[in-house]
RNA sequence: GUGGCUGUAGCUCAGUCGGUUAGAGCACCAGAUUGUGGAUCUGGGGGUCGUGGGUUCAAUCCCCAUCAGCCACCCCA
């Protein structure tokens, strides 16, 4: 502590990057609003169990990414490291399941202890949605549609790749991990340290291993596609003839998986090569099983979440803030009448900058640089008159104006 | 968590092969212009040279530690 800087990894969101932040929540939660996914905001913290629980205890986020602490009644609360667990604790604790489907959007801070760099920090902010209730297909193809969408509202979907696959169902994938599990073990020897350790907790994983010396076992490895069965085979191709007849444009990613056991079928990630090694802009898959590993009944379930300083970052400059009319007065009287003008042109919904201090050459410059549409100088002579001099900044046009036409004169600036 | 690179003004960066008061551009403030901004000119403020320790007559520079950022891995948004 004591040094004048925030705790590692955390960021503060001066006003030019809380604009951009902003931009992409409201991008987000305005196409999410046309889909029907209304925003519901749970605690960024839960009771470490929930994370538990949902997440699986061998996960890397639980074992050693968890933001956790015990709280002076002696529960052991987390700092949320995502944000589906949470909606569906809600959804639990709410009664709400009762009511499917569901529709959900949702943004906020999530916590994770890594180790930063660009695009990764250890408080990040995330949009996601989720869609509970809904088994069929048309649901994962929708929620897709509703990421690309809001991708292509950022001017972002140019610049993404949608990578998909599918995980099939437990049987598939219990029969496949089964291979796996067999196929590496009799080549333990020769993989990696890193692929040797994945064997024993997420063997898909060492498919995607960078190692070079892997990439030759796994290129002889079992293929997922011969043990999907024909339900779980059925299922990917509607999502896949769902996508085409949206023309949305994906490429098939064998290799792309998760880890956690709840998820099932689709898994897609939208990802640049624009962050680095942070390359993920947007993930999420179906995950039918997560409602019954908290203890509810089982329910269908699929979403994705999205890194908004990643998309913030990639769409580089934000809109600027609205123009304002910079009040300028000009003497003691004017500057007793400026405040309660201001005030009422407020209340009629004109953005008002009140020009407080220095002369008037120094409030004009102020002016200029507030991006002002126009200047209001309240001066002595004018206020004689009940008027006011209106000076338009982008065209240096003046005119004096009566106060009681004032309103309606600034409206014309719109 | 592992390995590596970096750290000088608000920002982008010079600089000192260790040696008096550490520089530039942009930004900021003031004046030229005491009722008129954007351009220009002039002047000004601002630095414990990330922090702590060590070596030295002397450290911003060399050494160690620490903090932070960045890069790769791990993993992910």
């Amino acid at each position: 502590m004591a040094k004048l800087q925030p705790v590692r990894g955390t960021h503060d969101l001066l006003p030019a990057q809380a604009r951009g932040h902003r931009h992409v929540v409201e991008t987000a939660r305005a196409v999410a609003a046309r889909y029907c996914y209304d925003t519901i905001d749970t605690p960024i913290f839960e009771f470490t169990e929930v994370f538990k629980r949902t997440l699986g205890e061998t996960s890397d986020v639980v074992s050693k990414e968890m933001y956790s602490f015990e709280d002076k009644g002696g529960d052991s609360i987390t700092l949320r490291p995502e944000g589906t667990a949470g909606v569906v604790r809600a959804v639990m604790s709410g009664g709400l399941a009762q009511d499917l489907p569901l529709k959900y959007f949702y943004a906020g801070p999530m916590f994770r202890y890594e180790r930063p760099q660009k695009g990764r920090q250890r408080q990040f902010h995330q949009v996601g949605v989720e869609l509970l209730g809904v088994p069929e297909p048309s649901g994962d193809v929708e929620i897709i549609a509703l990421g690309a969408q809001i991708l292509e509202e950022l001017g972002l979907l140019t610049d993404t790749k949608l990578e998909l696959n599918t995980l099939g169902d437990s049987e598939s994938r219990a029969s496949y991990r089964r291979a796996l599990v067999d196929y590496f073990g009799e080549h333990r020897a020769e993989l990696s340290a890193d692929s040797q350790h994945r064997l024993d907790r997420n063997p898909l994983r060492i498919l995607d291993s960078k190692d070079p010396g892997d990439s030759e076992i796994v290129a002889v490895a079992p293929r997922f596609a011969d043990h999907l069965t024909v339900e779980a085979a059925d299922f990917f191709a509607a999502v896949c003839a769902g996508l085409d007849d949206l023309g949305i444009a994906y490429t098939l990613t064998p290799t792309l998986v998760r880890g956690l056991d709840y998820y099932c079928h689709t898994a897609f990630e939208f990802t640049t090569t624009a962050l680095g090694a942070q390359g993920t802009v947007m993930a999420g898959g179906r995950y039918d099983g997560l409602m019954e590993i908290m203890g509810g009944p089982p329910t269908p379930g699929v979403g994705w979440a999205a890194g908004i300083e990643r998309l913030a970052m990639m769409s580089g400059d934000t809109p600027p803030p609205p123009r304002p009319f910079a009040l300028i007065p000009v003497g003691e009287d004017a500057v007793r009448r400026a405040t309660p003008l201001a005030h009422h042109l407020r209340r009629a919904g004109i953005t008002v900058d009140l020009a407080h201090r220095g002369n008037l050459s120094r409030r004009m410059k102020r002016a200029n640089k507030t991006r002002a549409r126009a200047a209001i100088l309240l001066g002595e002579d004018e206020l004689q008159r009940n008027a006011a001099t209106l000076r338009d900044l982008d065209s240096g046009d003046q005119v004096e104006v009566s106060l009681d036409d004032l309103e309606a004169r600034l409206a014309q600036f719109r």
